[in-house]
DNA sequence: GTCTATATTATGATAGAC
DNA sequence: GTCTATCATAATATAGAC
């Protein structure tokens, strides 16, 4: 829990609607000041002035600094975990799902690289996020995981992609592919530039290194 | 230029060997202070309680906190270069030679993280190298796209290995071994843990993405 | 080249009036 | 839930004594 308790939270009380709002505005200046400043960065005093109150307001709806980074960390947790799923749902199970899942992540981090940052690079030493925070990552593990496990059956890859090892290598391509957009090519979005129009093709190297039985040829 | 002009730098005066010392003192400390606390908690104040000095006493030697960060940048380039191009020459030209010069990037890397940090992936967003701390970074690109230009040529990779892209795919895959190394199993030499392993495995998947022609089988 | 002293600015956080 | 006032701390950087 990163917000501080609110007061009397009676459902659907103006009131409590209100301070909602406030604090998902606060988040949303938070990603800008990370955006702009980097994620080291962001400051209680510095999300103040942008809302155009004094800090011992924020107070009021976070408990520290480190509350506020612990909110943006869970919320991009969920917020990423959901966007891969609904792009994985939509495709084919196996390879497709994979590729379209890694495509939607690299879109919406490149989105919010800040975020992206906070999340799977730990910018912050003093931060660590909380272990309810850190539930979707797993999640997230366990889809792609799946994906992997449908494209060994369908046959689209070997029987060794089913395997941790497969995953780490997925992670490596990912992450190689959205660090060196963000450390390059900043502010460029998803598709554009030199390096994330390359997944798709290093995706394709999954196969030769996870290759399937040469069994039926598949039409 | 980072250090501030010396005074009376006869060459091989005392004088002027022992600021030398404090100087690489002063690096080498900063380079621990950016591993423990992030490359962004560096600061003049803590180099200075740690070198057992008063803040002011820095000044002798760094005009300002950002010339610290450009001396660290432009050693860091050039210690790295040097690593690699060493690593290279022992090797036989082509993949043999790129694979090596990888390794021993990676191994560095993974030992100087912060420094890597600065130089790779820009944590500190007001820290712009000058542009001769940036030079030795053309140079490294050269090294590169000529060991891949030999590897096309000896008819280990298709010719289209000799490439821009197949550069950076070459940096993707590298920038996402060691930086998943780096985010998820900080403090792990190069060789150990889930990811730097991998490397020559997906150095094994350019020639799947730029395969030679099949001529005369190799020995 | 070291120090003390200081200017300036910023931070996180709390107490308490309104 | 806002503010003012304040505490405690830390930062970069300079002036000037020694």
């Amino acid at each position: 829990m990163a917000e501080v308790t609110a007061p009397a939270p009676a459902p659907g009380d103006r009131r409590a609607r209100r301070r909602q709002e406030t604090i998902e505005e606060i988040l949303a200046i938070a990603d800008d000041v990370m955006t702009e400043e980097g994620v080291n960065g962001l400051s209680v005093s510095e999300v103040a002035r942008r809302l155009g109150v004094k800090p011992p307001s924020i107070y009021k709806y976070f408990d520290s600094l480190l509350a506020i980074y612990d909110a943006l960390f869970e919320r991009g947790q969920r917020t990423h975990l959901e966007i891969m799923r609904t792009a994985m749902a939509r495709a084919e199970p196996g390879l497709d799902a994979l590729a379209a899942g890694l495509a939607a992540s690299g879109r919406w981090l490149l989105a919010h690289p800040a975020t992206g940052q906070l999340l799977f690079w730990r910018p912050v030493p003093s931060f660590q996020p909380t272990s309810e925070a850190m539930a979707p990552s797993v999640e997230m593990v366990r889809l792609q995981r799946q994906a992997l496990a449908d494209a060994a059956a369908a046959g689209q890859l070997g029987a060794g992609a089913d395997s941790d090892e497969a995953l780490w290598v997925t992670s490596v391509l990912v992450s190689g592919v959205i660090g060196q957009a963000m450390a390059n090519e900043p502010g460029l979005p998803w598709g554009e530039g030199r390096f994330s129009p390359l997944l798709p093709k290093l995706l394709g190297t999954l196969a030769a290194l996870y290759p399937p039985k040469p069994s039926r040829r598949r039409s």
